[in-house]
DNA sequence: GCATACATGTAAACCGTTACATGATTCA
DNA sequence: TGAATCATGTAACGGTTTACATGTATGC
């Protein structure tokens, strides 16, 4: 559902064809929302129908027509009750805490390899998320408000929250295993030996 | 993908009904992932032409036979393997945050609003994981080995780190937000005044 | 010569939720 | 009397991903 708001807030800034919506997707809010083009064309044809943004079309020779997308006032309208809106906290789905919870089938070393690939990674992404806040002044465009802004790096500064405190648990996790006494393949009891 | 999983690791402590299994997501991974009956049923019975269970019928009157499913050693094999496998970071959906994202729409005080009630949110979720960390020793049924309760305790400290960073994130946000200058509402400039 | 940017889509598959369907027993 | 527990499912719908379909211009 975020992804119809996604495409208002967008086009709340600029009129634009999916194509270049894609392009905003993956420059901004790509960190917690994302989108294909295969599902960001039906959904704007259908807000078009339902009267959210009209389109035109912009004729080109030897490429597809541009179809440029524009909020009505009912689309702009929309977008702000959505903003304004409270909502149930949505439920988590981490697939990783699955493979941990179900881990003890593995022995130890094994284990701890899972675990220190996904610290890896979720270093190299918590890296990214430090990259960018500090180029964020640079990058943000000037005729942007300076409102705007500072939502948009509040954003930013929840991934970099969320990446620092998924590191921090994947790091003391594997300590807590590296002290486990029973595991399988480890020191002392083993039940299929 | 993961409940497949899911069901896997259970049926490998014992075997069980698809209603039993779902008692067992609701009293233990629920936190990170669940599913509804409707979806546990037909995956059982998929995963039972794929040879990962076999099933038997426990003839009952007066309500609906149990079918008892039992892991088989293709079963146990697929499920070693995948908890073994490091996998992609999946991507993070937090629709949450785009609505923070395109927040700048609002007045100050309805932001603000929007955001202490999400405040509040996190705060009972915390408080729940804490609870249930602290009965943890309790709730652990004795039989089970002592390695697969650190694996399960480690998710829920996976729970609390997140919920804390979440909470702290937002708590942050909203003394942001309150020390915003030109948020559409407040003291200075207005675009549409 | 190959990848990327530009520009549009459709179709099928997959995963998950909601609604519908049935019906006895037990507890408050 | 009404809700919860036990016990099974099917059907429709909605959102997302992957694969298929087309084709030029530009930069490396």
């Amino acid at each position: 559902m975020s992804l119809k708001y996604a495409l208002l807030g967008f086009l709340n800034y600029a009129d634009m064809t999916g194509y270049e919506l894609k392009q905003h997707f993956d420059s901004s809010i790509q960190h917690f929302w994302n989108a294909k083009l295969s599902q960001i064309y039906p959904a704007l044809s259908q807000m078009e129908k339902d009267g959210l943004l009209v389109m035109e079309v912009e004729y080109q020779e030897q490429r597809p027509n541009r179809k440029v997308y524009k909020i009505t006032a009912a689309g702009r309208q929309e977008l702000k009750r959505w903003v304004g809106t409270t909502m149930e906290l949505q439920s988590v789905r981490e697939a990783f805490l699955v493979q941990v919870f179900f881990m003890a089938q593995l022995d130890r070393e094994s284990a701890l390899g899972v675990m220190r690939h996904q610290l890896e990674q979720y270093r190299k992404r918590l890296e990214n998320y430090h990259l960018f806040k500090k180029s964020f002044s640079e990058v943000v465009p000037a005729e942007v408000f300076k409102e705007d802004a500072v939502f948009w790096e509040l954003t930013l500064d929840a991934g970099i929250k969320y990446g620092t405190a998924a590191v921090e648990w994947v790091e003391e996790a594997i300590e807590k295993i590296k002290g486990m006494e029973r595991v399988k393949g480890g020191l002392e009891v083993s039940h299929d030996g």
